[in-house]
DNA sequence: TTTCAACTCCCCCAAAATAGTGAGGGGCGG
DNA sequence: CCGCCCCTCACTATTTTGGGGGAGTTGAAA
């Protein structure tokens, strides 16, 4: 059987995959087809839930999340402000968190160089399909070139599996806002007060409260900031 | 040349062009290379920007823009809350208003079929890649069924050209926030008081109020609600 | 038809955030 | 060494939000 025929056939078994381990088989499997030393598959969504498979070792892991290195892994910031997939080399690598980060990466396995595919769902989903690997620069460079594509459509394939998955799809939190409370939460996340979105939208301020009380309630919001930013990062507000 | 050949040729032209014409050119080279009535792929995000290109004709686009169809279309309402591509006879159009609309559409020749892929960037953007066609069913299901790939694959490419136009770039991209500043907006963000901020982070809440002031200052922020959406949109902070 | 969600308006008062001033110590690069 | 940024703390006064009440209209869906 081809690498192709290959590829397609562990796809295919994800895509009908009941279980959740699926996404660890398939990983690892994905890895040795290709044949590189680590592949890893990891979300984040708007409200911190996060999800994880992989082949680094667990040390690692564990290590990654008792240090937060969520917030300093250069792979992590760069692709988030990213679209198309990313070279570790052509990131920030430059502040002394950053370099302690690798080095203790590169002890632990992970590799020299790397890969990431940056991909988002609805609702602030973030997440990240990597493959890492220990390597000159051409080889992999060759790498990259080779899977780019399917490279992408495999993080596509895991990231829509995964999000059967997720556990946050109560129709109570991803209600929809009406139309007035999208207004009130743009024109405040554009740094309006009470009083001028009040005047902008051309009704009494009375009024503006009741849509962001209501707003702030949609979103299980603590306050009208919370309320912002989780419209902002559920996507349900443009800013 | 084969079709995978043309394909290919297509997109490479698009990757090295330099002008947003190019992703007009290559839509509709692609549409006549798929055979489909229609391709179109079409952005939303920031300060309500957007652009589009396609073969739709003029006349339909206007009528769209100008009925605010943005806000009516299934297409748009139910890819906006999905992930994975969709077939429009799989979108709910049992709405009144939705029934005018595709009514409307078919009218001005978009195809009775459609299959759309979402695609979503950094700092909430939203992005849609389409082809429509006028067929039956079956006819349809194998047309998606065989390129499914190529076009979750196409429509990454224009989104990824598409992106570098983006004009979001501004110029004073001010300098990063210290880490005390961004645990203030990150803790802000998910809903904390400053009170809690200050106790959480085990300063004084007078410290604290020092950290979202220059927080505000360096993100040009109105409020601290602008300041945490600022921070967000621009990536600074995670939540 | 009835129900329900969205939109609009009003009061009062307590709690929280902002604005205007400060000050001092530590670290890092030119 | 000096400037610059980061971290830490304090006071007072004013403005803005939040929480608790209600109440009426419209339009669309069940």
């Amino acid at each position: 059987m081809g690498m192709k025929q290959r590829q397609e056939s562990i796809l295919e078994e994800l895509a009908s995959a009941q279980e959740l381990d699926a996404l660890q088989a398939a990983i690892e499997n994905l890895r040795d087809l290709f044949g590189a030393d680590h592949m890893v598959y990891h979300w984040v969504n708007a409200d911190g839930d996060q999800y994880g498979c992989g082949t680094y070792s667990p040390e690692w892991v564990e290590n990654y999340v008792s240090q937060d290195y969520l917030r300093v892994d250069p792979v992590i910031v760069g692709c988030y402000q990213r679209f198309h997939p990313v070279d570790w080399k052509r990131l920030d690598w430059s502040s002394k968190a950053a370099r302690t980060f690798q080095k203790e990466a590169i002890e632990h396995g992970v590799g020299n160089q790397g890969f990431s595919v940056p991909i988002r769902g609805p609702n602030g989903q973030f997440a990240l399909f990597t493959v890492s690997h220990n390597c000159d620069d051409d080889t992999w460079a060759e790498f990259t070139e080779k899977h780019r594509r399917d490279l992408i459509l495999i993080a596509h394939e895991f990231n829509n599996k995964a999000l059967e998955f997720e556990p946050n799809r109560s129709p109570e939190q991803s209600r929809a806002l009406s139309p007035r409370e999208v207004d009130a939460m743009t024109l405040l996340a554009v740094g309006y007060s009470r009083a001028q979105v009040a005047d902008t939208l051309s009704i009494s301020e009375h009024t503006l409260r009741v849509y962001i009380e209501s707003a702030r309630f949609k979103l299980g919001a603590l306050n009208t900031t919370h309320a912002v930013a989780r419209a902002m990062s559920r996507g349900l507000i443009v800013v």
